[in-house]
DNA sequence: GCGGCGTACTGTATCGATCCAGAAGGGTTC
DNA sequence: GAACCCTTCTGGATCGATACAGTACGCCGC
């Protein structure tokens, strides 16, 4: 069996309580009988408090958990999400607590809801989740606190919210592609429509999206469109399962090869405009003069390939909501954290083809 | 006062035991009643069995912890740490287990064994840690099955060993680069030298190199060189702080900056080899013509920018240690996967000037 | 009518620590 | 030398659950 504090005590014949001190609280005993602790401690190959037990009992579990998109490895191959990570992980590291990855596997929502529940952390940061997600539910019930990139209705008090303004950073977008005078615009998101498919979307409005963040952009759009006269019906919206290269090309495709085709693509992330991109150029269409694309994070891929998006600070972005999480603002107004955006301007925006 | 599984049962007038079975073994009380207990435990906000306490009871944490070079932000900076942690991100979310990041402040040494003492886990996965480390033996001390990438003397019989024959991989580099006729070569690496700064290394044998990875890869190189009548001490050796581009740049600068300059250039990784591929842009000079060289990982930037590289599989070898924490095979000889490599010839390496 | 059996639920022990009120002992103060 | 303090250590209560042996009871067979 493994030693535990009594095991060590009673080889030195001291109480459980002192053993304890000798690693949690070395002032409260002698430095002679703490060193004959820790020498017994290690004889008996008694490694130092059980960290659950710990827990238990300190009502503090020193680590944070993260609730991401769909599936947990997918969240690593979006370098978006790897930057918010790395800030949260930074943020993370100087509490000198841990960050709890937890397995939200899509198909299941049963055990998305159970990982939650069975999480042994102080507290949560949730990026990117649809907002019907049951592990949300779950997550509110827990009654830990929460920093969230995406407002919901039923956010409890101890929800904390940072991110950006995602309508008026797709806005500012929209209204650049409406100067360039495009008016027969696409535009390609994730959670678009209810069928985890590649197609059209059919929306009648952007009202209809379940998905906070692809929701607002599209609001955005709308409106910079709309401003331009160009009505929502006629703005063409594709969906993509994933936020992955390969589905922004296939996307792009059914906008291509239909006449006429758009003039501009708006992707509501870079991973699908740089998808855009390949399939233009696999049709030999020039980006920024036969099609405008623009995308939407500013990962580094973006400025390597020319492409004109949205810049988001994605490590600062993750950085803060570790920081807000692990040291909350009294002031309830302090908990909210609107970051900057600005639209990136490149080469595979252009005039609209006459 | 947050409710608790007797408030529940005092609440309908039950054990708590039945509360428990209500929630974990659903086949141990009538449909009746457990409807009754789960509709008392939502009118009174219990949100299921604390996480903490059942960790304890059941001792099972449900989830794995990760240590990981330095400083844990770090690790999301570099793609093939990032691939790896994809790969075990994948292993993880099949088991239904947690992923904890551990913070490994590289300044606080305490820190980091406070870190692994207080990590609430089922078992660690150790990556791209210096040997002399003492999480690590923190990590051995508290007995949990390990599966590491890199193997150490002190390894106890529970570790398991998932990673691959370095020696072997950058022997075939270093044979390609004889092969061209290179004599005058030189290798850049992390943990060269003890101090954490950019310069010579003064290695009198890859031997004194206190980190796994970097020793193994530098007697690679050691053994082919030799074999070609490249004597070791000829051989110039740069540390590099950290993994990092801007480093790798900065110890080129060292190498090319001085005559004679070096005809070939060896990086341990791709990270560090593109930063040599800046340096010498910077300077006018052509890689795989005037200066040979050659990364280590082969991460997707070094396909994109022609680099000459030993290939090894980043998520795979995750995912592998993941599997083999979770589902330990009762066979220790099972306890060992070497994963293979295979030197992927580009543009940066070309016959040496004459 | 009684043993046997299965189902539904209870109650105590236990997981491995920390908290905290209090006791023992030595030294200081007046 | 009584009162007081400080340091050092103790022991019972507690954190919130699960494990498991045991009880109560209905039902079946004979």
């Amino acid at each position: 069996m493994r030693p535990t504090l009594q095991t060590v005590a009673d080889a030195i014949g001291v109480s459980r309580s002192t053993v304890s001190n000798a690693y949690s609280r070395p002032d409260q005993l002698s430095a002679d009988l703490r060193d004959r602790i820790l020498a017994a401690a290690a004889a008996l190959g008694y490694a130092g408090p059980d960290p659950t037990a710990r827990s238990l009992r300190k009502r503090r579990a020193g680590a944070i958990g993260m609730l991401f998109t769909a599936s947990l490895s997918f969240a690593f191959t979006d370098p978006y999400a790897v930057g918010y990570l790395r800030g949260l992980a930074e943020a993370a590291e100087q509490a000198r607590t841990g960050l709890l990855l937890l397995p939200l596997s899509i198909e299941d929502d049963a055990a998305a809801v159970a990982a939650v529940n069975e999480a042994v952390v102080d507290g949560f940061c949730v990026y990117c989740m649809p907002d019907w997600h049951p592990a949300l539910d779950a997550l509110a019930a827990r009654g830990l606190p929460v920093v969230s990139g995406q407002r919901r209705s039923s956010d409890g008090p101890a929800s904390a919210f940072v991110g950006i303004d995602e309508a008026s950073a797709t806005r500012a977008a929209g209204e650049h592609l409406m100067a360039l005078g495009h008016r027969r615009v696409a535009v390609i998101g994730d959670y678009l429509s209810v069928a985890p498919t590649i197609g059209p979307a059919l929306l009648s409005s952007p009202a209809d999206v379940a998905y906070y963040t692809s929701r607002e952009r599209l609001r955005g759009y709308q409106s910079a469109f709309a401003a331009a006269g160009v009505e929502w019906p006629t703005v063409t919206t594709v969906n993509v399962p994933g936020n992955c290269r390969d589905d922004g090309a296939a996307a792009a495709a059914h906008l291509l090869d239909r006449a006429p085709r758009p003039t501009a693509i708006a992707a509501l992330s870079d991973i699908v405009a740089l998808g855009v991109l390949d399939a233009l150029r696999a049709r030999g269409l020039q980006p920024g003069r036969d099609v405008s694309v623009v995308g939407f994070d500013d990962i580094p891929e973006a400025a390597a390939e020319n492409l004109t998006t949205v810049h988001q600070p994605a490590s600062e972005r993750g950085r803060r909501s570790g920081e807000l999480l692990l040291d909350p603002p009294a002031d309830p107004a302090d908990r909210t954290v609107v970051l900057p955006t600005r639209l990136v301007v490149r080469a595979t925006t252009g005039p609209a083809p006459s």
